[in-house]
DNA sequence: TCAAACAACTTTGCGGCGCAAACTTGTTTG
DNA sequence: CAAACAAGTTTGCGCCGCAAAGTTGTTTGA
């Protein structure tokens, strides 16, 4: 009955990129050690996260170069925010109770 | 620096279980058989989820007898309110991006 | 009266997840 | 030219969550 929370966004470090992403303007990106840093995570550990987001089609990684130096960027997709706003639904959903139980006995 | 959200209730099905939990008046308690069809779980999940939480000191699994039948009742203790308290609070700081980032060049 | 079905859980087994250490590739600095 | 550094990626491992199977006790029905 009660949708489920996506479980590609239901997970700490991936609820915090996703919050953190949707919270940029449509286009912009975020380069990679950027986000490391605002996440104050490792990059073994970013870079899993990034591609379970990427997989699900919910970012965009893109690796470009800034100056000769390879730099990846990301962003959110459309289907992303679609997923985030979803999640956040859900959530809300979730935490409110069945509002006092229907009447089905034991 | 941002507090992390409580792994014991930072899952979809314990979430669900503290939230129901939580909703009731102190004190009152529910069986374990309307614990899971409020929720839709297996008893084997359930069983589990309730042992983590009984661990952690956030519910009270208490054993008596309905009857002659074995009935199996839970309720959230003081510190398990707290904590989900602290869970909403943190949870809900998570969901704010770290408004508009501070100026820390890359 | 005894066995078969049922109720209420608990334990087990297994696949999947998240984490940091270790590795890779490329660049700058001494 | 080597040593240090930056930017990621891959690997290995331990923990987690799930449902199937098992356990214990009770009710039903032949």
């Amino acid at each position: 009955m009660s949708a489920d929370l996506d479980p590609v966004i239901h997970s700490q470090a991936r609820l915090r990129i996703m919050t953190t992403l949707a919270a940029m303007p449509e286009g912009d990106r975020l380069t990679f050690p950027r986000l490391q840093k605002l996440l104050d995570a490792t990059a073994g550990n970013l870079s899993t996260h990034l591609r379970k987001l990427e997989d699900a089609g919910y970012v965009d990684v893109a690796k470009g170069h800034a100056g000769r130096v390879p730099t990846t960027t990301v962003s959110v997709t459309r289907a992303g925010r679609r997923a985030f706003e979803d999640y956040l639904a859900a959530l809300q959903a979730l935490l409110t109770p069945p509002t006092t139980v229907s009447e089905e006995e034991r």
